[in-house]
DNA sequence: AATTACGTTCTACAAGTGTAGAATATAATT
DNA sequence: AATTATATTCTACACTTGTAGAACGTAATT
């Protein structure tokens, strides 16, 4: 019952974050739990993992006793979709903006900018 | 009354965004409204107008019967604490990681790289 | 089989968010 | 001054988010 992209609120981003360390396709919530290396409570945890769950993140099924949780969002697509998000609303939608505002306010490391115009090299590399 | 930022609900966001486009340094609330080009009901703005004032966003004072208000925040300044928030929690604190995402997303036009490029040998010109 | 341990499901509640009606104040108009 | 128009302040309510206790189910242990 996968649906659209939408924002996660940050509790509910702990946890797929976890969720999306894992090595296995598969995690019990014991291994989310420690992955997340919080101090909320079990409780809180599972809260979150059900509404991640209604809102289409993430798939589950039964082990025994435990569930077995998968997401079914990978960190590439909600990170770009953040992003995209991101730079639409607070920078009517031009990246370079973003990354000037980056700049401008000093965030923006020698080393990172080097890393930036490699990438851009390489991008336009391949487009010839 | 001024606190430290804090990200925004997008209701409030409208509103401020609006009062960021205005000319004068401070506006009635007419203006704003104006501005927003929405269907929402004027008491609804108001309300995140009163709301955004206790978060020290914004400063008011009355004017006969109507209300100006003035941003406490720049829209550089809110701009860039919303995008190195995102790069923290999404892309672990690295910029490039998220420029990266974005060109593999291919929400980068041959363009935008340019302006980038441009952008970054300005940045390392300067720098020397 | 009874007891214990552990994980899950159900339920709850306060704070924050989105929206707006009702009551009120103030200015403009008759 | 009384009426009307308009803006503001007060109040409200449903939905979301953050957090977790209570009750329940299942597996392990005695």
């Amino acid at each position: 019952m996968k649906k659209e992209l939408v924002s996660l609120p940050d509790a509910e981003f702990e946890v797929m974050d976890a969720l999306w360390s894992c090595e296995a396709e598969y995690a019990p919530t014991t291994e989310i739990l420690a992955k997340m290396n919080t101090e909320k409570k079990a409780q809180t945890v599972l809260t979150m993992l059900s509404r991640l769950s209604e809102k289409g993140f993430l798939s589950s099924q039964k082990n025994g006793k435990e569930r077995l949780w998968k997401a079914e969002v990978t960190r590439a697509e909600y990170s770009s979709y953040e992003a995209k998000k991101l730079v639409d609303k607070i920078y009517g939608g031009s990246f370079s903006r973003l990354v000037s505002a980056f700049y401008e306010g000093g965030s923006l490391s020698e080393e990172e900018a080097k890393e930036l115009m490699e990438l851009i090299d390489r991008k336009n590399e391949r487009k010839g």
